[in-house]
DNA sequence: CCTTTTTTACGAATGCGTTCGTAATGTGTC
DNA sequence: GACACATTACGAACGCATTCGTAAAAAAGG
């Protein structure tokens, strides 16, 4: 099944699975439970259904020629971050980002790495208009 | 009723609701709904429900000493749009607010105004450490 | 004061996300 | 091949968010 339309806004549940394999890469369905089980007490068979569901929303594939199977996230990463900001800023911000990011950078302490990459994207952004 | 504990996270249907109140101040329900009637085609019994609902969940305060009864949101902006900040940050960010910035400033376009007060903050944070 | 309209309350239906029990299928071992 | 164990599939239940119909209460208009 090849998909035309970007896969859909992945659920709290689903996001969590999503944080586990780009942490861990290619994973079974039991090594994404070693992660989530111990931390949410979730079951083996809740992780199993959820996956499923995200293989045929598009948001997972797997190879079900192995055994186990493989999953893996079907969007980068970045990818799916950004939908999600951009998801929060229709809904909050109206869709003004800079009141988003003074926010974000008041809420936790961002490391000094981190501030001069935002410095460097910041001199982009100004350098360009 | 007094509320020791902050409110609960606000719904995405909630959001909406007070959007509207921050935007217009203290406002009935058929004000709410005269903005988010014709953009979501919300029926007017629903509106009214949802804030309820809100009341109840301390999300909103209300005078019910008028009529037609008033509402006002029971918490500033500010500090609903931190939550929210504080629950994408964990829930997809690994709690590193770095990289939300980063995404938040790619998606759209911000106003060299808004640029230079990132500018600003990051001046202040850099500072302090 | 009666009628009409607005406002408010209540109850219930629907849909979706999440959860897990149980059954079916597959794999490895003796 | 028979048994034990792991993996996968399926179905159903539960809770919560959202929706609205309908009815009660209040206000406005005559």
């Amino acid at each position: 099944m090849t998909r035309a339309t970007p896969p859909p806004m992945p659920t709290e549940a689903e996001v969590a699975i999503l944080e586990v394999l780009w942490d861990q890469g290619r994973s079974t369905v039991r090594q994404v439970h070693e992660v989530l089980g111990p931390r949410t007490g979730v079951g083996l068979t809740t992780v199993l259904k959820l996956m499923q569901i995200m293989v045929t929303k598009g948001l997972l594939e797997r190879d079900t020629e192995v055994r186990p199977q493989v999953f893996w996230p079907a969007q980068a990463q970045r990818q799916t971050q950004k939908r999600l900001v951009r998801d929060l800023l229709d809904k909050a911000f109206s869709g003004s980002p800079g009141e988003l990011v003074l926010q974000a950078l008041s809420v936790r302490r961002s490391t000094p790495e981190e501030l001069a990459e935002i410095r460097r994207l910041l001199d982009d952004l100004e350098a360009r208009s």
